[in-house]
DNA sequence: GGAAAATCCTCGCAAACGTGAGGATTGTTC
DNA sequence: GAACAATCCTCACGTTTGCGAGGATTTTCC
């Protein structure tokens, strides 16, 4: 299910719940993602100046993916060959 | 249409699409949005250590929308009484 | 209701943030 | 290809980051 993160803070209600719904630690959490307990802590409790790297780092190790809603016009701007950058 | 950030630098992509399909400059888009130009760019350029908070004030401000994808269980479990936090 | 578990807060640290400004480089237009 | 537009880079600044650790507070369990 898609949830619309309405403002910066909320996204930490998010990891809270997906964190609780595996019934894991926030100390546990942390250490197997790779960031520290008080950082996980900051963010569930709405940090909003915390690193988006790191953010994005719980996330993905949370099993949450971020998507982006752009008009259709984004879309096929990212999708032109002149702005693609496809490198394997 | 949505997009899926399989990385956190590739929000950057994203970013600059949106303001480009705008036909709006670096200089000026930050300064509308609140922001400064050679925070803009570094988003842009896929800068990792931004703050989330103003990230995602340069997305509102572009008008990309964020949504997470996580399963039926959290969001039941964002739903249930004792996890609301409805205040207005 | 008390004990245990879990989370939060403060500290000090080294590193890096976002900003404004000025100049360098790259991209676009004619 | 030159002129202009747009973006990038470096600088210095004051502020704040994420971290590990230890203790305080809150929540959960029995």
């Amino acid at each position: 299910m898609k949830i619309t993160i309405d403002n910066a803070a909320s996204i930490g209600k998010v990891v809270r719940a997906s964190r609780k719904v595996q019934k894991i630690r926030q100390d546990d959490a942390a250490g197997s993602i790779g960031v520290s307990e008080n950082f996980l802590g900051k963010i569930e409790r709405g940090g909003e100046s915390v690193q988006w790297g790191k953010l994005f780092q719980v996330l993905e190790g949370l099993g949450v993916r971020v998507l982006l809603d752009v008009p259709e016009s984004v879309a096929a701007y990212l999708n032109e060959p002149a702005n693609r950058q496809d490198k394997r």
